[in-house]
DNA sequence: TATTGTTATACTCTATAACTATA
DNA sequence: TATAGTTATAGAGTATAACAATA
């Protein structure tokens, strides 16, 4: 992506061959969201994939970092990183799981629930904005084909 | 991405407190689109992004690289890389814009009208496929937001 | 001076392979 | 033998900086 923001637009935008191209379109919502949520997070603890790292852990504990990576989709390789930045920072901590001493449990802080909270905050608030164009109904429609679309079984 | 097929997913899925958030739903169903596509693109000469400059070029004549670049919202840089792949191929093909010799125009030959055509049918295919569990209509909306949103002025 | 194409370089994200320790 | 965490490494994708040619 290229500056997203400071980038101009050319006259036609989206251009008329892809605006009805679900990769294209996908790409660049999500270029767009993401690019309107980066300054939300500023003043949190934690960007995107943190806060989305710490909901799994708060939501159903206790969580092996292998358990936490499948919940998200992710390697466990890419987890051990997520979970180093998230400890660095105080807001997650590892400890041997008692009853198989292979596994690391990650538990969430006091100071990761709070930065938690606040991050999602923001987000939800950069959401209701981003989605706005939609109007009320139109962005929960929006969410809902999403969701369908994420759990559908294969395809998706 | 993990495999995102052959990775099996969690008993809940999506997470529970993730799945109302739009970045985690919009990459997850990005990421399962492109899985659908991939496949279908590989009897073609094209990949997803090949297609993309391939309709930017073929849509508005002549266009320069830099014109093309804007119009897909890539650098001019990446799109150095894309022509040559193209090019490589004989899909496309440079030639100096007489009016301003820094400028390469780029046309679109035979084989890449060819290629982009049955490219292009190879992917309304998988989008149908893919967006089934919405149904007609629900698509179609589903499409029209996506549409409103990466039209949408700053936020998007 | 500014723009286009190009190259070299670097950065981000994430996966694969291989190692250690446990099971 | 198989799994969890870790490390090192590599690949994809894309950006920034600098240069040559041209305007």
């Amino acid at each position: 992506m290229p500056a997203a923001d400071g980038e101009q637009r050319p006259d036609e935008w989206p251009p008329a061959g892809l605006a009805a191209r679900l990769a294209f379109l996908l790409k660049h919502v999500q270029a767009g969201f993401n690019a309107a949520t980066e300054p939300a997070l500023t003043d949190v603890e934690v960007d995107g994939r943190g806060y989305a790292v710490l909901t799994v852990l708060a939501g159903e504990r206790p969580l092996s970092q292998h358990q936490a990576a499948l919940r998200l989709a992710v390697d466990r390789t890419t987890m051990v990183a997520l979970i180093d930045g998230l400890e660095a920072k105080g807001l997650v901590s590892r400890r041997p799981d008692p009853h198989d001493r292979r596994r690391n449990i990650v538990d969430v802080t006091t100071a990761g629930h709070a930065a938690m909270k606040r991050a999602g905050e923001a987000i939800e608030q950069a959401e209701r904005r981003f989605l706005a164009p939609l109007g009320e109904a139109g962005a929960r429609q929006f969410k809902d084909a999403l969701l369908t679309l994420v759990s559908a079984p294969t395809p998706g």
